[in-house]
DNA sequence: GTGAAACATGGTACCGTTACCACATGAAGA
DNA sequence: TCTTCATGTGGTAACGGTACCATGTTTCAC
């Protein structure tokens, strides 16, 4: 059974002050460098601290300055590759400021989302990120009302009113199709993603626009999906059996190109080889697969670092522009859209990476 | 530039107080369930609560209280996929017990710990939970002195000081050999993790205690890995140079797995016909891979919903006992092993999913 | 009828900081 | 000499709760 010490107590600036032989005024300054505070003093001040080994109280901080140096990471699921990569960069930058991340999952539901909310602003949590696709114009309101700075991933509760960030996902569509076209094939389909996700819309949009010119599209060549490995699969099916001779797909993320892959696995056909594939997103599971997929990448670790940046220097009042930051994405190509040239490519690198 | 708009007051105890005509001490009663309420009084302290949205502010009772309802969770890195999926079922526990979470990157440096410690600890956090291994004897001391709880995953700083949550290792390393010689494998190699890791140390343990007694075992079937894709690639390498005739191995971890089975991929073989290969772990990522990996699953989401659940308890001065607990581990024979039974097996079931 | 226990409520000193104001000193400029 | 201002320090009321103590009223058993 557990029993608490507790006893130990930790020292106050009360006690500092008594140390030092000042006041708590004058530690206070020291420690903030809110004020006037002599050289001497200053010194037997420090050797006080270092001789209690005293840290100040954060909450105590917390109830006089409203300020905890404590920011909400809100997004749909942590177990989820994307979010968790994102989670990763957002503690590296925010425990460099001194910040600290609590973070929450909201399955993109709506009340859960302001459920946190509700529990974190009584918190004073200094700021919210939000990687959910439930945050709304109501949700927002409220915070800006409460003085609480917010910046949000891929979309805003409307344009204008907070920073944004989110990465270029109609021109990496684009590239995706170009890149497709370029290792020769001919009709290529798209796996979309659910339509109240701007980055699904935008990708579909991106691919209707690269596409529509060619005689050989017509809109049967899409496909929903629901951004799943078994939603990719399934659709990668429907679209398989309505055209037998794709000889390219586009899924819309990378956990449907998985299902594409697996999908094309099962029914007998090469990937990247009679059918071609090519993910979005660039999470590290792209590299697992066989054949590796060819993704889209964007650039997760920068977009978290971002986006982290951006919400600390709005709480710390910095000048930040609340508009929307588009980050480059990049194409990898791997073996899931080898052309006639790669292949031979590839081959060549796995001898000689054999050779080593 | 963000212009933070403040200005809008929360309602604060005495003005619920006021409203209701009472003293605040005995709407803190109410709130806290702590002392005689009069039935008719608790009415009009409702009634003002509603009318004025009041909702209790934590950091005031943190620093009244010394609780906060936020508990820490310090693990090696949340984009591993391992910890992430323990993320998930912490948070979901601790978000109904009404506790909300703080994670931190330990990158299993002990300076980075001792930081997250230090910095928490005057956020009157109300536990830890320690998922990373560079967590010592020192600082279990340091925490137990403090009065904050603390529970660890895998190990312990040393046995009967805290609540340890692990798998049962050994044992599932014994199941992974005894399947590998069910499917007639007759020569299993095993890469093992770094061993200042419990949890390698233990698979390890467990599998040269499996296969000691068979002639065909020698001790340079062993081969080190780092528990990372790379590692077990490489180490797949070296020991198939060296043993070329293993038809088995046994990868200490799932990621080493995948390293193997790119490996093989790699040397032309193929991964669950010629070469078995079982990981450990469970990982989502083992679904992935194709053949898809046959691996011996630790009950992540058990695992971190129980830790979670032991920490609270812990909090609220539940009797817990501080002890070891091992949750059993599953296996999930999938392609990556199969038998000649399981082969036939496992292509009637494809046509089964095709004809669907 | 009386004392004890249960019920009900209010006052206020903390919890550990910060922010503001008051005050003192010495140097510089008019 | 008298302001003015930079420097340096201390006192203390917040911040928004909780917890303890004091005070009063009922209720009820003996």
């Amino acid at each position: 059974m557990y029993v608490s010490q507790e006893g130990i107590d930790i020292a106050t600036i009360r006690d500092v002050a008594k140390l030092a032989g000042v006041s708590v005024s004058t530690v206070s300054r020291y420690l903030n460098k809110s004020g006037y505070v002599n050289a001497e003093t200053e010194q037997s001040i420090k050797g006080a601290i270092d001789k209690l080994n005293y840290a100040p109280n954060v909450v105590a901080r917390g109830l006089a300055g409203k300020k905890t140096n404590t920011i909400a990471l809100i997004l749909p699921d942590i177990s989820n590759l994307f979010f968790s990569d994102l989670a990763r960069a957002v503690e590296d930058v925010a425990s460099t400021y001194g910040y600290t991340v609590i973070f929450g999952n909201s399955d993109d539901q709506g009340i859960k989302e302001k459920r946190y909310i509700e529990t974190l602003k009584n918190k004073y949590i200094d700021g919210f990120i939000f990687a959910s696709n439930t945050f709304g114009p109501g949700d927002a309101e409220k915070l800006q009302k409460l003085g609480i700075p917010f910046v949000c991933l891929d979309r805003g509760p409307d344009e204008q009113t907070s920073g944004v960030v989110r990465s270029k996902n109609r021109e990496g569509a684009v590239m995706a199709v170009q890149h497709l076209l370029d290792i020769g094939c001919r009709k290529i389909g798209h796996i979309y993603g659910p339509q109240h996700l701007i980055t699904a819309k935008e990708r579909l949009i991106g691919f209707e626009q690269s596409v529509q010119s060619f005689d050989w599209y017509t809109p049967t060549l899409l496909e929903p999906g629901d951004f799943r490995i078994a939603g990719g699969l399934e659709a990668t099916e429907r679209l398989m059996r309505r055209h037998p001779d794709i000889d390219g797909i586009f899924a819309g993320n990378d956990l449907m190109a998985v299902g594409a892959l697996k999908a094309l696995n099962r029914m007998g056909i090469r990937a990247g080889e009679q059918v071609a594939i090519c993910g979005f997103d660039g999470i590290q599971t792209t590299e697992i697969t066989s054949p590796e997929l060819t993704t889209i990448a964007q650039p997760i670790y920068e977009m978290g670092a971002l986006i982290s940046r951006l919400l600390i220097k709005k709480i710390e009042g910095a000048p930040v522009e609340d508009r929307l930051y588009e980050l480059d994405v990049k194409l990898i190509p791997r073996d899931s859209t080898l052309s006639r040239e790669t292949l031979s490519l590839a081959q060549r690198s796995l001898y000689e990476e054999e050779g080593q």
